[in-house]
DNA sequence: GTCTATAATGAGATAGAC
DNA sequence: GTCTATCTCATTATAGAC
C-alpha cells in the first residue's frame, strides 16, 4: 500500500548504472500512468518502454502502488519550492494581491509542464488522475496539499470576504481548470507554440482572478 | 470498439423481466464505473453488484466498451434535454445574458446529479472520467459536444469581444469546475444538504460568469 | 543489479445446455 | 434469457541463476 516513503536503509549507494536505469522506469512508469491512468498501464508495458525486463520495475520500484507514489513524489517538490518561492517572491516586492498570488500558484505550473520537456508534460497529466481519484487521497496529502493551504491562507488574507469554505470551492474550481489545460488541450485546439499558451496562461489568469473577486466581494 | 450505438433488429420486443435486468446491469456498470473508472471496474464486479452471472452482462452488455458506451449514452440525452430546455425558457423570457445561459447549462446537471438519486449521482462521476480521458473522444463527441456547441454560441452572442478560442478555453474551464463538484467534494466539505449544494452552486455560478465577464471583456 | 522462468491470480469473452 | 463451465489471455509478483 502507499503507508510510507519506506527510506531503507542501503547496504551501499547504489551505482550510476543502476539509478539511471531506475531514472529511466521512472520515466517510463510517468509517461505510461499519465496516458492511461493507474489501472491502464502495466508493469509490462512500463518494463518495455524503460528497454528492462520487467522484474526489473519491481525490483527499483516495489509493487505497482509504490511505484505510483515514488512517481508522483518525485517532482512533486520540486514543483513545490518553484510555487513558494514565486509566493515569496510577490510578497517581498509588495505584488502578494490576489493576481500575484494566483500567478505564483498557476505560472510554475504551466511553466513547468508546458515548457520544460515532455516528462514535466506528462507529469501534469499524472497530477490530474491523481486529482480525480480519491483512492490517491493520501498521495495528494503528502505531495500538495501543505502548498495549497499555504496558498489558501494568503488568499483568506486577500480577500477577507469570503469563508473558508468559499476559498475552500474557488480553489477547487481553479486547481480543476489548471489541470484542464494538461488534459483537455484538445478541446481547444493544439498548443504548439509559445505564444499560444502563454496567451491561454492569461485567459486562465483572468478567469480565475474574476472568480474569486466575485466570491470575495458581498453578493 | 465503439463504432456506433449498433441497434441490432430484435425477432421481437424483449421481456419484462428481460428488460428489467438489463436495467440492474446498468446501473451496477453504470455505480462501479463511476467509483472505479473503466479499467478499474470489472465485468465481474459488475456481474456480482446486478445479482446476474457474468455471462449475462456481456448478453445484454456486449463488448465492456460497448458496455460503458451504452451507459454513458444512457442519461445523455434527458441531460441535453433539460439543458436546451432550460435555455429555451430563458430566452422566451428575454433572460438569455450571461448569467441565464451559465444557469441552463449548469443548473440541470447539478439538479439531477444531486437531487435526483444515487444513480444520477454516480452518473456525474462517470462524465468526469469521460471528460477526462482522451480514450472517449468519440463518445463525448456523440453523446455531449452537440450541447456543448449550442452553448458556446449562445456564448460567444452575448461576449462578443471574445474569439471562439477564448470561448472555448473558458467553457473548458467551466465544465472541469462543474465536474470537480462530482469528484472533489471531499476536497471542500461534505455535501449532505440540499441548502449547502444550492450554496455551492451559488458560488460556481458567480465564479464562472466573473470568469466570462473578464475573458469577454478588453484587457 | 540484472536476467530467465514461472507461479498465482484475475481478466474478458464464449459455447452450449436448459 | 439465463445459467454453468470453460477457454484464452494478460496481469502482478517472486524465485533463483548469473
Amino acid at each position: 500500500m502507499i503507508e510510507k516513503p519506506k527510506e531503507k536503509q542501503r547496504q551501499r549507494a547504489p551505482s550510476q548504472r543502476s539509478l539511471a536505469t531506475r531514472e529511466r522506469i521512472l520515466d517510463a512508469a510517468e509517461q505510461l500512468f499519465s496516458e492511461h491512468g493507474f489501472d491502464g498501464a502495466s508493469i509490462r508495458d512500463i518494463a518495455s518502454k524503460a528497454g528492462v525486463q520487467g522484474a526489473l520495475v519491481n525490483h527499483h520500484g516495489g509493487s505497482k502502488e509504490d511505484l505510483f507514489f515514488t512517481v508522483v513524489a518525485r517532482r512533486a517538490g520540486v514543483l513545490a519550492e518553484h510555487r513558494l518561492a514565486a509566493l515569496e517572491a510577490r510578497k517581498t516586492e509588495d505584488e502578494a494581491d490576489l493576481r500575484g498570488i494566483l500567478s505564483a500558484f498557476i505560472g510554475p505550473f504551466l511553466e513547468l509542464t508546458t515548457h520544460s520537456g515532455p516528462q514535466w508534460r506528462a507529469y501534469g497529466r499524472l497530477i490530474a488522475h491523481v486529482s480525480a481519484d480519491e483512492r490517491w487521497r493520501p498521495i495528494s496529502e503528502v505531495c500538495f496539499d501543505p502548498t495549497a493551504q499555504v496558498f489558501t491562507s494568503e488568499l483568506s488574507r486577500v480577500l477577507p470576504g469570503a469563508s473558508p469554505r468559499q476559498i475552500g470551492a474557488g480553489f477547487v474550481f481553479m486547481v480543476s481548470a489548471i489541470l484542464s489545460l494538461s488534459t483537455s488541450t484538445w478541446r481547444i485546439g493544439d498548443l504548439s507554440g509559445s505564444a499560444d499558451t502563454d496567451d491561454l496562461m492569461q485567459t486562465l489568469l483572468d478567469y480565475c482572478e474574476a472568480g474569486f473577486r466575485a466570491i470575495g466581494s458581498p453578493g
